[in-house]
DNA sequence: ACCCAGAATGAATGAATGTTCATTCTTGAT
DNA sequence: ATCAAGAATGAACATTCATTCATTCTGGGT
């Protein structure tokens, strides 16, 4: 994230420097994101406040409304930023000129999903927080069902390919894909609300079983 | 819900009448938990407020202080209900004496976790508004995991004896409860988040396809 | 060396919210 | 009829928070 090209004199906004900094307004705005999606996950979406923002990035309070027209907008923009991030890392692998092979590229897939990157639990509580507000927040339901609907469609085609490569019968794309993108949900949701109960390496093995029944030939 | 056994001279608190009614303590907690509930599905955990819950119950707002001490703890408490309902709910059918057959016994939870009364918009969104704040309150993640593991075992104990009766082989019924939690969790975030793209009838079919795959002979 | 566009600051403001409590009212017992 | 217990009320209070804006500061252009 934080580009290293850029080393100034003092490489860390340390305690000690009050030194003002200025940069471009890009840059900002995502270090703005960053301190929300940190803040949400440390104390809840409901207990964010912009005082709270702005320390976390280390900026006063006037620059969020600066950068950012209020609170609202704020929060929106991050929405969308994880959004993007996590549907556009799945759709990068789905298209996957990069793996040929199908069954592997199902595994990157589910690699992805599971792995490192996406079920910190910075980032999983930051979904499931604005999913809670979802039901009563239009903005944040049209977000989420855009980007949703994109990463639905390559699956599904991911999936039309594989049935027809392995010649799968009485399996039906859509209807999978439905199933496997609600199972991960699930999974993640278990990660977040019962890690006691759920380890990453079981809901893998989770997931990974239930692709295997589907296309037994290419997984496995 | 309501009572209709204690019918009073007046039988609604309609909007002319201002006299104040004395009820018991139990019956007035279970009104101002049933007023939240609604509060929060309709304008998200994060901006309800003790006026709006109060006056959605026609109460004073001195009242939700008289019976839970603090907000903090009525929400604990509403949150505490709605897992209760639901997994206790889950848990009569799954014990079920009522159902001897076991593949009936399947059907009928599954009618009843994708069903008319828990897949009501109030219920998911409530109930996913808490797993949104779970990630950053431990006392929340208690109330769900309590009485998630139950449901847990309950499931696991019911798809051991599918096992043996069905005599089904490389099935392991702790990952396969696993799995199907997950799945109904996801499903139900996907009739929350993106109703357009998901209906209950595509829902409840996704579900049953995956119990199906597991157990042919008692399912279909 | 000078200048200024605009980035950054943070004290001040006003609105909203949780909680309190003095007071009023209801009900059932006497 | 009378009374006491305690249920219910809602105005008042203290706090917190989002937003504003007058002011300060920075860095690139001349």
């Amino acid at each position: 994230m934080t580009d290293a090209s850029s080393a100034v004199t003092e490489a860390l906004p340390e305690a000690g420097s009050k030194r003002r900094q200025i940069r471009p307004k890009a840059e900002r705005r995502q270090q703005l994101i960053d301190a929300t999606i940190r803040c949400i996950a440390q104390h809840g979406l409901s207990a964010v406040t912009m005082q709270m923002v702005t320390r976390e990035a280390g900026l006063s309070v006037g620059i969020a409304n600066l950068h950012f027209e209020s609170k609202d907008n704020l929060l929106k923009e991050t929405l969308r930023f994880v959004a993007e991030e996590y549907h556009g890392g799945q759709i990068d692998i789905m298209e996957g000129g990069d793996i040929p092979d199908l069954g592997e590229r199902l595994d990157a897939l589910l690699d992805f999903q599971l792995g490192r990157g996406v079920t910190q639990r910075q980032k999983m509580s930051v979904w499931f927080a604005y999913y809670g507000e979802a039901g009563a927040r239009p903005v944040y339901q049209k977000i989420v069902s855009t980007v949703d609907r994109l990463a639905a469609q390559k699956l599904e085609a991911l999936f039309t390919d594989i049935i027809r490569e392995g010649d799968y019968h009485g399996v039906d794309a859509r209807e999978l894909a439905t199933g496997y993108s609600a199972l991960i949900d699930g999974l993640h949701l278990g990660l977040l609300v019962t890690p006691r109960e759920l380890s990453k390496r079981r809901a893998r093995a989770v997931a990974r079983e239930f692709l295997r029944r589907a296309f037994p030939q290419h997984i496995l």
